[in-house]
DNA sequence: AGCCTTTAGTTGACCAGTCATCTAATTGTG
DNA sequence: CACAATTAGATGACTGGTCAACTAAAGGCT
């Protein structure tokens, strides 16, 4: 059942798993270094954007809090921080339910979603570049692994 | 040379590219879990415990800030305000270098050292255990392929 | 020597994430 | 109905990362 540590391809690691954890989080923070370059200039970070574009997805009634948390797979305490700014830049509108007076409505404003058209463009231009040294066979490689994690 | 968005492996992504992106950001994410809750019993965070390693790594003499935060591949006001920390819990001692006196050397104490020999073993093992569900040859796939970012 | 530039590091302000705790509203049970 | 348990969300305190501005010490140049 356990696995026998088995030999990195580098010499810098003494494990394979080793090998794949590092190598998987320096990659990670290339991707994200990428896309909030590209954020920066419109004042926008990369967890706003997520939940700006949840709220899009999410259509004119907008969310729940708790709903935008669990699908941003975040605790609620930073989520509510969160929405305090973009509610503060006028991106989002916040509504209490009037049936259940605990739940928060929270939906994108049209400020919001211009913010958003703007980036839709320069976004998919990025999730083609951050990962362009890879062939297409690479990165259909490392997406059916790494889908197991 | 600019490549044409290609099909993603699912459809819930609009591209390729997209999907790798994204595919990999949460794959680090669990990965980065896993290592947390190994260190949180120690409590230690990941990037201290980074720190101690390199410091390990330096000899007795320890590093200058300056060349940590190179490493870390980290802005220098993180890396201050970190060593500013493990110094108040006794796992690092600052020392201003006698000839150049803008310089702080800083280099892992005694208890720092035992900390870290203690996580070595669960270190080792979480290594392994958070790709384990990859085969060797998809962790080499892996490592491979997210080099070139 | 005097002054300018560079280098090493710190500090302040802000955004983000986590834990523990708290409030208020709702639901469930006797 | 009343009271306990649950649920939605907010708040405080702390770790961490980034930017901009700052201090202090070297180094270089005339």
């Amino acid at each position: 059942m356990a696995r026998r540590s088995s030999t990195p391809l580098s010499a810098e690691f003494h494990s394979l798993g080793q090998e794949t954890a590092i190598t998987l989080l320096r990659a990670a923070d290339s991707v994200r270094r990428h896309f909030t370059a590209v954020l920066e200039p419109f004042g926008v970070t990369l967890q706003q954007y997520n939940v700006l574009r949840i709220l899009r997805g999410a259509g004119p009634d907008g969310l729940p809090t708790l709903t935008i948390s669990e699908r941003m797979m975040e605790k609620t305490p930073g989520v509510t921080r969160l929405l305090d700014r973009l509610e503060k830049r006028g991106w989002v509108a916040r509504e209490r339910d009037s049936e259940d007076r605990r739940r928060v409505w929270v939906k994108i404003t049209r400020d919001g979603l211009e913010l958003l058209r703007q980036l839709d463009e320069p976004i998919d231009r990025a999730d083609e570049e951050c990962v362009e040294s890879l062939s297409d066979r690479e990165q259909a490689q490392v997406v059916r692994a790494l889908r197991k994690l």
